[in-house]
DNA sequence: GAGCTACCTTAAAATTTGCTTAGAAATAGA
DNA sequence: TCTATTTCTAAGCAAATTTTAAGGTAGCTC
């Protein structure tokens, strides 16, 4: 197990390390903030230990930073606040788990193995849609065609899905600005043939078999052939 | 065929998805209950195989809420539990079948494949009509005869679309202007002949049997013989 | 069969629909 | 703030559909 710790007091990273390495946990430090941010930016941690107030960024924002790069090793905040606020807004900033100094290292070791643990368990809920050699992960928005990946900006991410909900349907241009687009009573707009053909450009044309087919007059259809 | 697998454990998701994409069945899968609502409602499946257990809505609920959405497609509950209590409760909640783990793969994919024929004998939405060798989907847009596809213009599909529906009966040209074409109070125009002759060429015409006949001074008819 | 009307056929004009491109506007990140 | 990316607008072109119109054919009535 490899933790990353970050505390800019000597004293509390020695102890800390040395308490932890005797129980096999690897441990990285770091000494403010920022630099606490990029080593977890570079490294996969098990658990990121921090306390709340190092110079530069701040345990809370850590934290927020990096939910916001979809990291989500588990985050232990560490510090002499105790009161309810601090509490509330550390787990709001996406922290998982919370000690108050004084602590003692045994619960501190308690809590690391457990959120470490908890990883290991959850696994991130995933839904795929797949059609004809497509695959789409709805959360992790990503797209793949026979196993290559495909970069789409949201738009066309949404509108892909669409289409691959309602595979094999006609669907028509005011229905996909309706349900895509949120437009209703817009004619003018081209947007959605904007928009099919930069799909096509980048998930059809460079491929054999083509998917996403016109039906003059009718709209639009994703089908085989 | 394709099923919606609603599964949390990674490590079954992949087997079952090999073991099933192995038998050219294609798999979308949902590690959460609540997101493989969605996907079932927005979706359509053969068959439908969820775990009781699932983060989420867990099986029952899942099945139960999908019948209240009178979304009849087939659910195969999968679980370690075995009771008879359970088995009852499942059924009860409108699943078709059961299977308690460790169960054989063999076993699985047979139970899949009963429960999709099931569903296709029984009856469909009318998103495909059909008439003496013509078959249109309604969906698609896409229009058969003898097998053999024939592309229609959005009018002309309409058209066809109102002479099956109204088959048997002699429909005059002022009702299929009417109905077809949204026109009233006009006589001066001769589009619906115009149509039922554009029709006549691509789908009566090349065959033997003619489906579209005139009656002098009535209209038209679509009728065998 | 003449004359009338309804229907069929064809072609071209008018209209609609769709594709593509470039650039403007909006948005998000640094 | 400035920059890069994404989103949207607009316009020209190409192609397909729809409508109009006109001349020919077939069926009915007398």
């Amino acid at each position: 197990m490899k933790v990353l710790l970050i505390e800019d007091e000597k004293k509390a990273v020695q102890s800390l390390k040395k308490g932890l390495n005797e129980h096999h946990i690897e441990v990285d430090f770091a000494m403010d903030g920022s630099l606490g941010c990029e080593m977890a930016l570079a490294n996969k941690y098990d658990v990121i230990i921090s306390d709340i107030i190092v110079p530069g960024i701040n345990g809370f924002e850590l934290t927020q930073f990096l939910r916001s790069k979809n990291i989500n090793t588990p985050v232990l905040l560490l510090t002499a606040l105790s009161s309810t606020d601090d509490k509330v807004s550390g787990l709001e900033a996406g922290a998982d788990d919370y000690l108050t100094k004084p602590y003692e290292f045994k619960e501190l070791l308690a809590r690391v193995k457990a959120l470490s643990r908890r990883e290991k368990d959850s696994v991130l809920p995933k839904s795929v849609l797949s059609f004809n050699g497509i695959e789409m992960n709805l959360l992790a928005k990503e797209f793949f065609r026979d196993g290559q990946k495909i970069e789409l900006t949201p738009k066309e991410f949404s509108l892909m899905e669409y289409f691959i909900l309602n595979q094999g349907r006609a669907i028509s241009k005011i229905e996909i600005a309706e349900k895509v687009w949120d437009i209703y009573f817009e004619t003018s707009s081209n947007v959605v043939e904007v928009y099919v053909n930069y799909l096509r450009n980048k998930m059809d044309k460079p491929f054999q078999k083509k998917l996403i087919h016109t039906v003059f007059g009718q709209g639009y259809i994703l089908k085989e052939e």
